[in-house]
DNA sequence: CGAATTTGACCTGCGC
DNA sequence: GCGCAGGTCAAATTCG
């Protein structure tokens, strides 16, 4: 590693740490939030231990330079510092909303998002088994009364949400597992879409939402919600992807997320609620960046797909959800 | 023809 | 209570 230095978040980021590392206009980009489930803001529980990793080693920071071989932009990594839960209504909107809303200092970019998969799920399990037989019309009318009477009854369980963003011209960002679009709506305040995506593996309630930052056009926002219950099914990379990983890095497995990898920027945002700094004090060895070559034509040529691949073994792999595999093996190595 | 996307309608939460 | 905005549904359409 060349250069480390954590710096304040600015603007709306004022909450979240960040590291910058690599040297001139040969570093890149790497920020991030997260977002937690209600349930979790009122535990103690940690970024990392969202993560199911509980120690991380400052070494988490020292990226491939062959991420930025393109880009002449300084490099930020945004760490989960200390993101305090304000209860206030901006804390409350989207993180995408904070980042389309630069003018909006201070502001809190955690998001009290609503993700209701598994409750959806079951109500319309629930539906079907009491509706079957019934007209569809009726059978419709039912469902929705009775998915809005469970709402009302209990409280909204929220997953872990985080988002990235990532310079890309892309909007939609290769990350190994498949998705199927179930919505767009407008974004007030941006000129552009927001897309949401869920993950199209039938017992995977993981979503994900893709826009375009307002403030910077080339800036693709993707925020991820939940976990993978499930292998990514393009984790089986040809040998060229090792070969474009260190040594270690040979050792990725499955994994339950994915970061979007469309480079040459990344940019990811890490929140957390904690007061400390449990990313930068107990950084281990546990999360790891790939590379891969992307299967999909569609992203640009440059495009690496880089897979989220843990280091650690297969142990771990199942147990680390969403981040388990987010940081290179090879940024663990070269520190 | 099945899967994926599009898109208008609908639902929910929140602020006023 | 009303309006707005975010999020989701599902029929229609497109794609491979």
């Amino acid at each position: 590693m060349e250069k480390r230095e954590i710096i304040k978040m600015e603007e709306n980021y004022n909450s979240i740490g960040s590291l910058t590392f690599g040297e001139g206009g040969g570093g890149y980009t790497l920020s991030g939030m997260f977002d937690l489930c209600e349930a979790e803001k009122s535990s103690s529980l940690g970024f990392m231990e969202l993560l199911g990793v509980q120690d991380i080693s400052p070494c988490l920071f020292d990226f491939p330079h062959t991420l930025t071989a393109t880009s002449s932009s300084s490099s930020t990594l945004l760490v989960p510092s200390a993101p305090t839960i304000i209860p206030t209504p901006a804390a409350r909107k989207d993180i995408s909303e904070a980042l389309n809303q630069p003018a909006t200092p201070n502001s809190s970019s955690i998001s009290s998002a609503s993700s209701e998969a598994i409750n959806e799920e079951q109500t319309k399990t629930d539906n079907q088994d009491q509706d079957e037989g019934e007209e569809e019309h009726e059978d419709h009318q039912k469902t929705k009364k009775q998915l809005k009477a469970k709402k009302t009854n209990q409280k909204r369980q929220r997953e872990p949400r985080f988002a990235f963003m990532t310079k890309s011209e892309v909007d939609h960002l290769e990350d190994g597992y498949r998705w199927r679009k179930y919505g767009q709506k407008a974004v007030k305040n941006s000129p552009f879409p927001r897309s949401y995506y869920r993950c199209t593996s039938t017992s995977c309630n993981v979503k994900k939402r893709v826009e375009r930052s307002f403030s910077d056009p080339s800036v693709v926002v993707t925020t991820y919600e939940g976990q993978h219950t499930h292998p990514s099914p393009v984790m089986a990379r040809p040998s060229h992807a090792a070969a474009a990983l260190p040594p270690a890095s040979t050792a990725c497995a499955t994994t339950n997320f994915a970061m979007p990898m469309p480079t040459p920027t990344t940019i990811s945002h890490y929140h957390h609620h904690q007061q400390n700094h449990p990313f930068l004090d107990n950084l281990t060895p546990s999360f790891n960046f790939g590379y891969q070559c992307s299967t999909n034509s569609k992203t640009n040529t440059i495009l690496h797909e880089r897979r989220l691949c843990n280091l650690a073994g297969p142990s771990l792999l199942a147990d680390h959800g969403l981040l388990q595999d987010i940081i290179p093996s090879h940024m663990l190595k070269q520190e």
